[in-house]
DNA sequence: ATAACATATAAATACATGTTCATATGTATG
DNA sequence: CATACATATGAACATGTATTTATATGTTAT
């Protein structure tokens, strides 16, 4: 509806701390993996061919910026989008990438 | 129409890439202060309260992942965003971290 | 409790990046 | 052409950050 204000000081650097999170190609492949379904630590590192300790490190970084969000299953822990912004924002930031040809 | 399949590789550096740019609370800043209208550098660093030469670094950092494009008018640059898919991202995203307090 | 497995943390390092200062390029006007 | 104005570029520096290696924490089973 609003055609959006220039965002206050605040909200820029919110904002900037998570694209900044998301400007990271490890952090990008380990979100786009656990966009379907809850993936563990272990399959995470295993399938993207990461060091469990990397994925740890960079799975802190988007807990904390409450990007995902991990519940334990036993000895495991399954990793996901922490809600729909986060999904929609990613898919829909991927398609604008994909369609970036025309104009 | 697809849910998105996870992208290749090499869309993941250039959407990394995309957000990494984003990822910073000045260029951020430059971006909205371009969304309305073109404007030039001098009036971006004034604005701001940045450098001249800072803002001219982000800018061209900024025209080369083509975010923002700028076109001469005697003496002064006026940059804008590069496209309607550029500024509907930044829109859109602004708008998932202002609404951020649900979920 | 001990062993085995899964994840998290700490320290160290190598590299990237934002910012500043100084200078160059380009454009109009006397 | 020379001067002034607007923007761009280059080098230097200081800070931030991704990754590795090593170790700790937590959980289940024997």
């Amino acid at each position: 509806m609003n055609k959006l204000a220039i965002p206050s000081q605040l909200d820029t650097i919110i904002l900037a701390e998570t694209f900044r999170l998301l400007g990271d190609p490890t952090r990008l492949r380990i979100l786009f993996f656990c966009l379907d379904e809850p993936r563990s630590v272990g399959d995470i590192a295993a399938s993207l061919d990461l060091s469990q300790s990397l994925v740890s490190h960079h799975l802190r970084l988007l807990r904390g910026a409450r990007l995902v969000r991990g519940n334990r299953q036993a000895k495991q822990i399954f990793y996901e989008l922490a809600d729909r912004h986060v999904s929609d924002m990613l898919v829909d930031m991927a398609h604008h990438v994909c369609e970036d040809s025309d104009e």
